[in-house]
DNA sequence: AAAGTCTTCCAAAGCGCTTTGGCTTTCATG
DNA sequence: CATGAAAGCCAAAGCGCTTTGGAAGACTTT
């Protein structure tokens, strides 16, 4: 069932009945109606590839999956997928995924935004000066930037947490309670959300005149292993931190491993705080010694950014605005005053 | 530039030019050559709404994304999701998820075969009679399942690995060992692959005149607090047992965490046997135990069907065969002999 | 009553591609 | 030298929708 035929046998022109359909004022309510009637009883739905020929629109949203044999997708993402597609689903949003290579996905930006593939597309684990958010912005498809780029001549509209707020606060409780040694074990450091942790941590030790030695900060790609890695190294050394801060959960629990080889306690060898991003399938609560965390739900930010998408396709959004969401501090076991 | 204006230049129809860009044989190869040259020196690319128009063909692969707001995506997903983009980028695929009520798929399913908006679909996570599967055979669209549904009076195409026969390997270890009282924590039992786990389980038992008694075997969404949940059950009933062969790493940190807690050891007190979908942040040799596992990569099996959808889209695919690969069975620290 | 203004509808022109059906030209064949 | 086939090319008809530019009729206004 096409417009053709649905039009001939309302005995309407295909202009009349679409613009019927798509609420357009020039047509008369009861002529809408029986349109509408009609449609729905014929189970009409509109060709979207006809009218993305013809309007451009495509009712998709995007985003470049980085790929590559040694490209591991990070877990975070189904999370973020999952409040995403929450959103999406309700509006009848599809979401395409257009896998690239890793190393350049400027080409596959390039080409979705030539062909007009989606409406509007979302950037996720951005870094300082990220140049894909300088190429979104000139091609001028509408966009959102799940985290923060910087240090561009020009603004753009993201989502993010308040990464260094989140960590200066744990970093400060960590102080309060006589830590003098914190070590931060980071995610990538080339991303701005690692950046701004260490920018909290450094701030709040500042702030008590303590610094972040050299040696107490790791940046690693967040995996268990990692954390256990990094964790080994900080506490073989000499000046060994007494407190932690952690990026992720999952290098938490290599973090846990590694202080219980090495025969020492959390909190009270070790005080340990790490970021939660709300995964269903790994609670802070119900680690061994339960976690304390700075938490904040991807989930939730997967569905504001299909949101603003949504609204900045119908044109609801505009500008530039840069949304900064508060991260919670919650106190669990794995904290406690400094040793000694 | 469009074919027109490209044609034009070329003082070729929009025929010709077409037909010498997509491999016609009815084509100089002189002429084809000299538009080659053109198309790539201008940069020329066919607009996919109109080719998708005018051939019905996308370019795209479909996967309907259960969604709600107590739905979670499994964190199996993106793995499978990277072998799967690994493939569809080197040949220029791209992935649709379209979310859908988990309680209503087949609308969805319906939408984008009738829309025409893939060229194919996966299902993924198959119920013994599944519906989806049902449905996509039903209406003709190219698919495979990634696992298997059971109960069909027709033949589908799928890749599977065995489940049965990894638990079975390692459940004739535990036997082997000794092990007289097995239990398994296993997934969603409505889910096939959890069906065939526990088969292989029994199977194996039963092969020793052993059985795997209605207390020793628990199904549950595949998180760490349900892993620590039903051993604390298991291990805290009178007739516990002394062996557990579980769905999930993730699963197997909870039963760690609970063996710990109940001041037990593995494999002293229990031994331990996984199955590793083969994260790259969370490993099984380093468990504080190295874990034995059934290993099977869940990325290779996502590459595999990117692979086989794509060679069924251009017809070098047919019929219904199902694949069922082989599990690896890694014996690692986490079993020893049965206790006492 | 003439002139303007809405209201409501329509024919037809795209959107950019593929494909059908045919038309030349060339060339081997009898 | 006529003939048939093969090679190489093209004009035009879709694909199914939206949108432009009217046009007819009803209704006010002067």
């Amino acid at each position: 069932m096409n417009l053709k035929q649905l039009s001939h046998m309302l005995s309407l022109s295909q202009t009349t009945v679409s613009r019927a359909l798509n609420g357009y004022p020039e047509v008369n309510e009861e002529t809408r109606r029986r349109v509408m009637d009609a449609a729905k009883r014929h189970g009409y739905r509109p060709n979207p590839s006809a009218r993305r020929l013809a309007t451009g629109k495509t009712g998709m949203i995007g985003y470049v999956l980085p790929t590559g044999t040694s490209v591991d997708i990070d877990p975070h993402f189904v999370e973020f997928l999952s409040g995403l597609g929450d959103y999406a689903r309700s509006h009848e949003l599809d979401l395409v995924l257009s896998p690239a290579d890793a190393d350049d996905q400027e080409t596959t930006y390039r080409r979705i935004v030539a062909n007009r593939q989606v409406d509007a597309v979302y950037i996720s684990s951005p870094r300082p000066a990220d140049r894909r958010v300088a190429l979104v912005n000139t091609l001028g498809i509408p966009f959102i930037v799940h985290g923060r780029s910087e240090g561009f001549d020009f603004d753009y509209p993201f989502t993010d947490i308040d990464n260094e707020g989140a960590f200066h606060e744990a970093a400060r409780l960590l102080v309060q309670l006589g830590h003098r040694r914190l070590a931060l074990i980071n995610g990538d450091d080339r991303e701005t959300f690692a950046i701004h942790r260490e920018r909290g941590v450094r701030r709040a030790l500042a702030a008590s005149g303590l610094t972040l030695g050299e040696r107490h900060v790791c940046s690693l790609v967040m995996t268990e292993e990692n954390g256990y890695r990094a964790t080994r190294r900080l506490l073989e050394q000499s000046d060994a931190p007494t407190a932690i801060a952690c990026s992720s959960l999952i290098m938490a629990l290599g973090v846990v491993r590694a202080v219980r080889d090495l025969g020492l306690t959390i909190p009270g060898d070790l005080s340990l705080i790490a970021h939660d991003d709300v995964f269903p399938w790994l609670k802070p609560e119900n680690f061994s010694v339960p976690l304390s965390t700075t938490r904040s739900s991807i989930r939730l930010a997967g569905a504001r950014v299909a949101e603003r998408l949504a609204a900045r396709i119908s044109g609801l959004e505009e500008g530039a605005r840069g949304e900064v969401w508060p991260v919670d501090l919650v106190v669990r076991g794995s904290v406690a005053g400094a040793p000694g």
